[in-house]
DNA sequence: AAAGAAAACAGTAATCATTACTGATTTAAA
DNA sequence: TTTAAATCAGTAATGATTACTGTTTTCTTT
């Protein structure tokens, strides 16, 4: 127990991920981070990211390509993803029912909602 | 090219997914047919799994605990997938922003979308 | 129904994301 | 500073999915 419960890298791990809006993969942030800390190992990076998930620090918003993408951004908003490139964007939620109340659904208690628009992007269009 | 585009092993396969509503996975598939075809090998049903997702048969609905779990029932609906025992279960799909005409989003040309619930379902809050 | 070509398959090996393990290093508290 | 606990690097293991190869099945055309 202790007010400082981040070591450094647990702390840059975390400022990465919420400092970018790619929804990054776990080897995104590790690669991202390397340059810097140059004895970081994956498995840090996938140690933290669990435990952030747990502590609700971050979320996993989309799995592309078999790689789970994360959203350091926890409040309520769709994503959008692009079946081409795999790019991860957020999408303001709207009139989304993006609410955590959505419980009283047949005996399901619900905890979060996911609501991810899948299609091809402006970028990959135009190409 | 021809009126009749599937064979035994591939008919089987299609019918067993048409005919759940568990949102197997590969290996569900695999395991429950395996019974009575017992020289089924399971990439197969890989192969056919992929195959169908081509052809729109069937889509995938959520990823859990690693596996893709996949859905029939092509149809607009949510799921509910519990945390707990890994179970996916259909939710009407009421106010939901399930159309598939979602497109004017900055760009995107939104081909399908995906709403999930996640929490807890009646059988393991009971527990 | 038989023959040949194309598609599909079984079985196995390979790939790749993620997790587990172990001994060393860092952190936090006294 | 000493000491215990937490964290980490590095590597091995796990497990879902895919790729490969030689065989079997299916389809088409007689």
């Amino acid at each position: 127990m202790s007010g400082q419960n981040f070591s450094k890298k647990r702390q840059m791990i975390l400022d990465t991920i919420k400092s970018t809006d790619t929804h990054p993969s776990a080897k995104w942030v590790y690669e991202t981070l390397k340059d810097d800390v140059p004895d970081l190992s994956l498995g840090t990076v996938y140690r933290n990211i669990n435990l952030f998930k747990e502590q609700g620090l971050i979320i996993p918003v989309a799995n592309v390509d078999g790689e789970e993408r994360i959203d350091g951004d926890t409040s309520p908003h769709a994503h959008f993803v692009c079946k081409e490139c795999g790019c991860v964007y957020d999408v303001p939620a709207t009139q989304a029912p993006i609410s955590k109340e959505e419980c009283a659904l047949e005996g399901f208690c619900t905890h979060n909602t996911v609501l991810t628009y899948y299609g091809i992007c402006g970028a990959c269009t135009t190409i």
